[in-house]
DNA sequence: CATGAATGAGTGTTCATTCAT
DNA sequence: GATGAATGAACACTCATTCAT
């Protein structure tokens, strides 16, 4: 199996930390090569081309982000602390590697509407991962019943997402972790004074 | 005044046009110049580079887009009005013009970190608007007191772009006009039963 | 006439400045007519293209310059004296228009072989001002009377050509004068011990 | 090493042809590759971008010129001799190479003033040739022991750089070689009768 | 005469991809 | 599998020249 060819993940942690420190457009196919210590042609052993590199590079860090969330999440019973969860997580793990958050939030956007749909397929797990837990929360009658999934996972996702880009703008200066809570309770109970 | 030459707005609409067409990476300065009907020169007797073409393109466009914003929010009198009416002019402006909404959502932020900066700073004012109302809204005791203006102008703001985006990556096939009653109730009242 | 209308002075005047500051290649029409204090089509109405302006320049101020050193020569009686005259008046002229200096020793050899014949042409007149004094030495009795006139042409104007560029390379650093009266030993006596 | 690879000297090789019969600026980076018969990328593998064709086109060539006529005047006992042999292996190898000749009389000269420093850099040992046999020309007691080395060295180099540039201008169309006694002796005993 | 906005041909350089070794 | 030298298509930008006013 092609991933278990050291190479092959020689290039992708390579890619990332190249794309991080250069930019999309500064990340030549023969940078990435250099700083994985591998031939310019070696690339091409393993990825189609360098939009490959890109999926592949978002495939595998995706994957393993939407498997802890999902792990962690799943230990929790409501759908209120799952949420907590996955805020937690999400942000967590980007803050916790600060090349990957800048490459997620920034650089992985510079690309074309083709690479961008690819990259919409790798999220859509994700996406239904909070789609569940809202799902869940109206089950439990804990949350609004008729509450319009989709639009309640843009709010979701649009707000982390918001969050973790102006972090990662400000150059990640402060510790957005403190703001964990506060996006969870904005997001259950809004902004209005009931 | 630069503005009042007409081939400056020529090369403007050209480029919203053709970027929304072809990309950004597939807008090459001779295709804008040809839309525009133009010579390649004579873009670079308006703009300093191609860069500035996008830059102004955002700058002019976003002026109008939160000038309108601003106008029709003014007439409002809540905070809980004007955040509607906001809503409802950015999703109605996007939706009226799908050629920019593409430019807004997707090709812009294909661009490098220093570009990136510059779109920023062109959103601030708008950025201050959400501000606005939501110290407003604390005024009025309508809103929580205790509110982090900025994280609760990220969840406004990313929400509201989250859905035009999904919307622009759905090829624009629904009314997104129908949910802005929506998108305001969430974010007013969040998702939990009260 | 041509001559008399005061802008074609203007320009050739503001080409001996731009091409001296900026060299042949940064000396663009419109830095030449800005330069000049007139438009750029304006140019056109005296000069019939880029290269005609460096030729004109090179006609006028050569034109002043043979004339003052034909001058200058015909004031002495000696074929001896001429030559010092004449290894003088083309150094002073030079040492007193640091800006000519750069435009004749450096930017016009920067042009192609159209050009260069044009101004080989130019200095025709010049060249056989030394030939006369050569001739003139040679009928004195003073100078061998079987010198080759062309390559006695050459060692002269070499010489002093040679001169000159080393001091606009340096910088005009050092005063050039002083060394005219070596020139002239040098080229009558060689450097041959009798 | 670089200069054992063989694309090197054939883009070198070509350079010098193309410059010579193109020009300067005529010679476009394409024209030389194809020349040279690589691909234009291959080019900049060796070369940092067109300017450093030009200056390792003269380095090279200058310094097997250079090297040629160290090595035959070494072989010299006087100065006289020395003089001589430097004369005429400077105008042999240009005769016998006119595209070389066409390019550092001519082209090369058509540069700006950083690559003419690099160049007179790369001149510099050979003036220091010429420096060389003068001082031992004093020692030996030939030459006159007052004598201002680097004026001699500027009437020397300009003589002849001046009878190799009017050569190139007429085309090539004499045979330069028989100049060499009498330029020689011209050096040596000036223009005056003794 | 004078203007200066408009033109558009021309070119050095980059870099994803290939393929002979 | 691995290499890296070679490829060549693609493109932003400049500037001499024109011409309608």
């Amino acid at each position: 199996m092609k991933n278990n060819r050291p190479k092959y993940h020689q290039i992708i942690e390579a890619a990332v930390r190249v794309i991080a420190e250069n930019g999309y457009h500064g990340s030549q196919v023969s940078k990435i090569a250099k700083a994985a210590g591998v031939a310019d042609g070696t690339i091409y052993l393993y990825f189609k081309n360098k939009e490959d590199i890109l999926v592949t590079v978002f495939k595998e860090k995706m994957g393993q982000f939407i498997k802890k969330i999902v792990e962690e999440t799943n230990k929790k019973n409501s759908a209120s602390e799952k949420l907590l969860t996955l805020i937690e997580m999400h942000i967590r793990q980007l803050s916790d590697n600060h090349y990957l958050a800048i490459v997620t939030q920034l650089e992985l956007r510079q690309s074309n509407y083709q690479l961008r749909l690819q990259i919409n397929m790798i999220l859509k797990p994700y996406l239904t991962v909070i789609d569940d837990i809202v799902k869940e929360g109206i089950k439990e009658n804990l949350f609004q019943e008729n509450l319009k999934i989709p639009l309640v996972r843009q709010m979701i996702f649009g707000t982390i997402d918001e969050v973790v880009t102006n972090w990662v703008m400000k150059e990640c200066k402060y510790d957005l972790l403190e703001e964990v809570p506060q996006v969870h309770a904005l997001l259950l109970d809004g902004i209005s004074k009931r």
